[in-house]
DNA sequence: TCCATATATCGAAATATCTCGATATACCGC
DNA sequence: GCGGTATATCGAGATATTTCGATATATGGA
């Protein structure tokens, strides 16, 4: 858990955007039906929705995954990315501690 | 509270020791007998601790100032800075919820 | 195998951040 | 007012980030 890299990642409106949207498959478009089973969202829904270019999306899907806030997943030509909330968790409680502790 | 600016406050290493180290006063060199009532910290110190230029530090405390993160008092020549604890909690509980919040 | 689609990586231009030294401002004591 | 000290602001060079289009890679289907 590298607090300086998980900062940077955050430090950026749309970054922390996709995150939010994240939270709800909803807020994409529905799934295709041989994806139906799969968790998260493909790249090109995130795009379409951040209206930023494919590789600018796929840099910042990376950025989130290094830091640990996402997980991808290959199935096919698709990559699924979701949140991974225990690492959420835990780099909150570091980022509090270090803001906070004595 | 501007979490866009809050967050790139924080978004480098010196400014968040800063604020580590404001924690606590006895981080940094006794204050003069005639200071000796006054909360907070002046920038001397800081930059003495930081190992950095005076003009980078006196910018560093003007950001975090700007974040609500530390409140400058100038008393004379000197400017005290101290933690603003209450604006910390609450740019953490912002912060959390933008992160967590369904 | 060849083509189409989805994603990742590369290289670059525009912009922002970091950090400095120099200078300006504010305040104190004489 | 003048000189000295503390801090703030300015201007600039070095470095990092943002964002793109072009290209590379991976996969799936005809």
């Amino acid at each position: 858990m590298d607090l300086e890299k998980s900062i940077a990642a955050l430090n950026n409106p749309v970054r922390r955007r996709i995150l939010e949207w994240l939270k709800d498959r909803s807020n994409f478009p529905p799934a295709l039906p041989e994806h139906a089973d799969l968790d998260g969202v493909c790249v090109a829904y995130i795009q379409e929705k951040a209206k930023l270019s494919q590789s600018t999306i796929s840099n910042y899907m990376g950025q989130l995954k290094q830091a640990g806030f996402v997980v991808g997943e290959r199935h096919g030509q698709w990559t699924f990315y979701r949140r991974h909330e225990e690492n959420i968790r835990s780099f909150l409680a570091a980022f509090q501690d270090e803001m906070l502790k004595s």
